[in-house]
DNA sequence: TTATTAACTAAGCATTTGCTTAGAAATAAA
DNA sequence: TTTATTTCTAAGCAAATGCTTAGTTAATAA
């Protein structure tokens, strides 16, 4: 009845998503996206509407991939041993190279301008909400104190992980380690 | 012998600088700097070259605004108490409304890419340097312990500057409070 | 006053941006 | 084969980008 796409979506999302993560989302062009997915803008805005469309579908890309560590600390069931080992786990995953691509939904809450891009702020927020219970979950397996403390030791969690994902842009492994090993030190 | 400038340069970049802070690097257009800094484009690249200069001018216009708080932090004396202080006084100081503004330069190591503007990148690692050294200097002083311990605090107050950093446009006042007191509690 | 020099205004430049469209090529039901 | 439908290519659109330039205005040394 009709011709067939030469493409698979999630294949050319894939490619789309690593580079969103390298660049950012503004500094992505559409003909960058167009080279790197190997299709035709006709075709992109076909079948993803438009930029942030792309954009969004990458997230969902994203979220997919990281879910592998995600799951792994879910499964830990050994309390901040586990949440150590995802900070871990999250600079290898993030790595390029010497240095890091960060993590692509905090470097898109540091571009994004808050109030310009609603759908997607509400994306990354939702993201890290979804984190931070992980760490509550493992903090409450060896940690049976009151839950202030709990909900007060997974935010700090999440400044040191957000911490992370600018620092493993600029220092070293050296540095890195010294900042995960601090933070469990005495946690 | 010739005409006189209608403007004073460290007044239109002090607001160039505000519209950098807000919006970032990239997002900040010529026109609208045009506009905040209520000066012809002619007069922009008169004095300041081009859009880079602008910022470069900026950035530093920021430095000698943070010094303020550095300064304090350099003659506070008291060690981790003055440093925690320099986390609060950072905190105020993005302060914009009931969010953060973050930090100018940790902003733009997150947006700029490493590689691709290298003037630029070396501005930043100095600052961070800068900072850091303050965090050894204050350590020290009620640390009586081996540099390397010392040297390991410093890169995790690090990490925790720069998600505050982040957090601050995102988090709450409390979840902020949260991750300074955290940070602190067993340094 | 006059000549010189610098700072102003405003228009315009080439390039890049996100997105659209006209028309050719391919697929498969009738 | 014919016809309907969709995907493809490639050209082009308006708007925005960083930056320049032609020409006017103002200030001061001669």
């Amino acid at each position: 009845m009709a011709r067939k796409k030469q493409y698979d979506e999630s294949e050319v999302i894939e490619k789309a998503m690593h580079l969103f993560w390298r660049n950012g989302y503004e500094r992505t062009s559409v003909r960058m996206l167009e080279k790197e997915m190997g299709i035709n803008q006709f075709s992109i805005y076909a079948s993803f509407k438009n930029k942030q469309g792309v954009f969004l579908k990458s997230l969902k890309s994203y979220k997919s991939k990281i879910k592998t560590i995600k799951d792994k600390l879910e499964a830990s069931n050994n309390g901040k041993v586990g949440i150590k080992q995802y900070f871990y786990d999250f600079l290898a995953f993030s790595k390029e190279g010497s240095l890091s691509k960060g993590c692509l939904v905090t470097n898109t809450v540091n571009e994004v301008n808050t109030d310009a891009d609603p759908t997607i702020m509400k994306e990354l927020e939702l993201f890290a909400e979804d984190i931070k219970q992980l760490f509550v979950r493992n903090l409450k397996q060896d940690d049976k104190s009151d839950p202030a403390s709990i909900e007060q030791k997974a935010n700090f969690l999440m400044n040191s992980i957000l911490g992370l994902s600018i620092s493993s842009k600029v220092f070293n492994e050296k540095q890195l380690e010294d900042s995960i090993e601090m933070t469990f030190l005495n946690l």
